[in-house]
RNA sequence: GGCCUUGUGGUCAAGCGGUUAAGACGGCGCCCUCUCACGGCGCAAUCCCGGGUUCGAUUCCCGGCAAGGUCACCA
């Protein structure tokens, strides 16, 4: 068999030698410690938590290191592409301030690229051109319904399904059967011509999971597809080659296909990578637990935490304590630092999955949105609303004096203690809705009809706006007393059974008629901002 | 089914031959207190199972079991 001949046969015309790609796409000048990372994801526009997760490892590791992270598109799969897909990654990952050196849409140098794989089906056909004439690759053609009936037999035989070795039909065609399958204008693909046995196993450093066996890989694998456009397995060689990435940290589905990756960087004559498969974040799923997927679970697509309006930083927060175990540690002795100070360490990511918990999201959430200033807070809240919220929401930042006095009150600025009410930016608004108007409903009061009714006459008999919170609340005392509840917890607790209750459920039977609400911050701040007017109105409609 | 990976409280986990087996979230209780929140204190709850090796195994070895991943001209 002559290999050079069907090569030019195959591929007809001039493409660049290995060599020739060598030298246009030359090692970075970086230092050695310094990592190229990169994230590839398909044009689908779709990404969720577990890509975020992969991508702040990713970022920190190549940026931390003075090294390069980049924006690869892998979109030779066109069933997968959508319109705008790759801005909505950008946009979606810079949200968490997540930033590309360079690649697809990223304003750099971009000298590896170009960055959509589409755009380089040249490079990767000269690559398969030479393996072909170097007799490590050759044409198949296998239609599916042959590899259907394959894996069926294979099935039934016990064998481990596959195309390969005395399976591998195509590996030993001879030139006339090429040559009578190509003039009949049978559709091929071009498969790798694998030299390896699966039952030899070979210690592999992994470096998220350690040392971890990897046995040969004898499939022979498609490398072209029959449109000419390479399979993930062959661009993922070529380009991150080429491109010259020093790490590839990805999610731990790709495991099973090392042993193939390894081959093709062998036989392509390339430096291996480092490889890290990180585990996946995982969700229950009735009684078991499965990885997140895009399919099963658009609740965890980062849209879903920005329409709820998380703060990214609780995300991010969340993710690394994820990542990193030690990362909680390191956040409680520098809760001023930057995250980016934070010393990530990929050999410290957990070599299983992990469960995503949302009450631990929103526990960090709670602390991250009680660590912001009243401005920041409100900013915060107005780029939630303007996007999210209702026209009600809206119009709370019309007066901005108004919610600076509400979130002051809210997030118990200016008092000794941080109040931590708030998770994200959508329970928020509807936490401080009754600032703005009558409580669409109401929490249940402890007392009946008539005592509240006695309560709020009281109330409304003694109040003036302009008493201060001493003098206010003695009057609320006074009340209590007068219908027979104990006015100083103290005696209450002393002696229960003298009393009615406490002025603990005077005070609530006020709170509700106010916001709506059995719990809420100090009511006589609430009844400050509210104004008197407001006060006497909510007043009268909380008889109804 | 084959191959690979992983098994410490409900969750995330520290631990790497001898520990009262850290810590965080969640739960429960108490204190503080006009409610809530904050804060403080406390409680319950864990080494998948069985064999080894060892004076001694959560830690090492073997075997089970369970869970996850993967077996495409998808990535």
């Amino acid at each position: 068999m002559d290999f050079q001949k069907l090569a030019e046969r195959l591929l007809p015309g001039d493409y660049p030698p290995p060599e020739q790609f060598e030298a246009q796409y030359p090692p970075r000048g970086l230092a050695p410690s310094a990592a190229v990372t990169r994230l590839a994801p398909s044009p689908t526009g779709f990404i969720h938590l577990g890509n975020l997760f992969v991508a702040i490892a990713n970022e920190r590791i190549a940026h931390q290191s003075g090294g390069v992270l980049y924006l690869r598109i892998e979109d030779t799969d066109l069933k997968r592409k959508v319109d705008g897909a790759v801005e909505a990654v950008i946009e979606a990952l810079r949200y968490f301030d997540i930033r590309f050196d360079e690649g697809a849409e990223i304003d750099g140098p971009n000298a590896y690229g170009p960055y959509y794989q589409r755009a380089r089906a040249p490079i990767y056909r000269a690559y398969a051109k030479d393996l072909i004439a170097r007799g490590r690759a050759y044409p198949c053609f296998c239609t599916e319904e042959d590899l259907a009936r394959l894996r069926e037999r294979q099935t039934a035989e016990k064998q481990v399904t596959g195309y390969y070795g005395r399976y591998a039909r195509c590996r030993d065609l001879t030139e006339e059967e090429i040559d009578a399958a190509l003039a009949a204008g049978k559709p091929y693909v071009i498969r790798l011509r694998s030299q390896g046995d699966p039952a030899v196993k070979h210690i592999f450093r992994d470096e998220i999971k350690g040392e971890i066996t990897v046995p040969e890989n004898d499939q022979d694998v498609v490398i072209l597809k029959s449109d000419g456009i390479p399979t993930y397995h062959f661009a993922h060689a070529i380009d991150d080659h080429l491109m010259r990435t020093t790490l590839v940290v990805r999610g731990e589905e790709w495991l099973a296909s090392l042993p193939i990756h390894l081959e093709l960087f062998d036989v392509l004559g390339f430096r291996r990578p480092k490889y890290g498969h990180n585990c996946s974040l995982m969700k229950m799923d009735g009684e078991s637990r499965r990885k997140l997927s895009k399919r099963k679970d658009p609740e965890l697509s980062l849209a879903f935490y920005r329409r709820e309006g998380y703060h990214p930083r609780a995300v991010k927060v969340y993710m690394l304590t994820l990542l990193n175990s030690d990362f909680e540690e390191w956040y409680g002795k520098h809760p001023e630092s930057p995250l980016t100070e934070f010393p990530f360490r990929i050999g410290k990511m957990s070599r299983s999955g992990a469960l995503f918990d949302l009450n631990k999201l929103n526990d960090i959430s709670k602390n991250e949105l009680s660590r912001l200033s009243v401005e920041e807070m409100a900013d915060f809240l107005r780029q939630w609303a303007q996007a999210f919220g209702s026209p009600e929401q809206q119009a709370y930042f019309a007066d901005e004096e108004k919610l600076s006095r509400v979130l002051a009150l809210c997030m118990g600025i200016g008092g000794k203690k941080r109040r931590k009410d708030f998770i994200t930016a959508a329970q928020t608004l509807n936490e401080i809705a009754y600032f703005y108007a009558v409580p669409a409903q109401r929490d249940a009061y402890r007392v009946d009809d008539v005592t509240r009714d006695a309560v709020l006459d009281a109330f409304a008999a003694t109040y003036d706006h302009a008493d201060d919170a001493q003098v206010w609340f003695s009057k609320v005392k006074i009340i209590a007393a007068d219908l027979g509840f104990a006015a100083e917890m103290r005696d209450f607790k002393a002696d229960p059974s003298a009393y009615r209750g406490s002025v603990a459920d005077v005070a609530e039977v006020l709170r509700i008629a106010f916001t709506g609400r059995a719990n809420s911050p100090d009511l006589w701040s609430i009844l400050q901002i509210l104004g008197e007017d407001v006060v006497r109105a909510r007043l009268r409609a909380a008889h109804a």
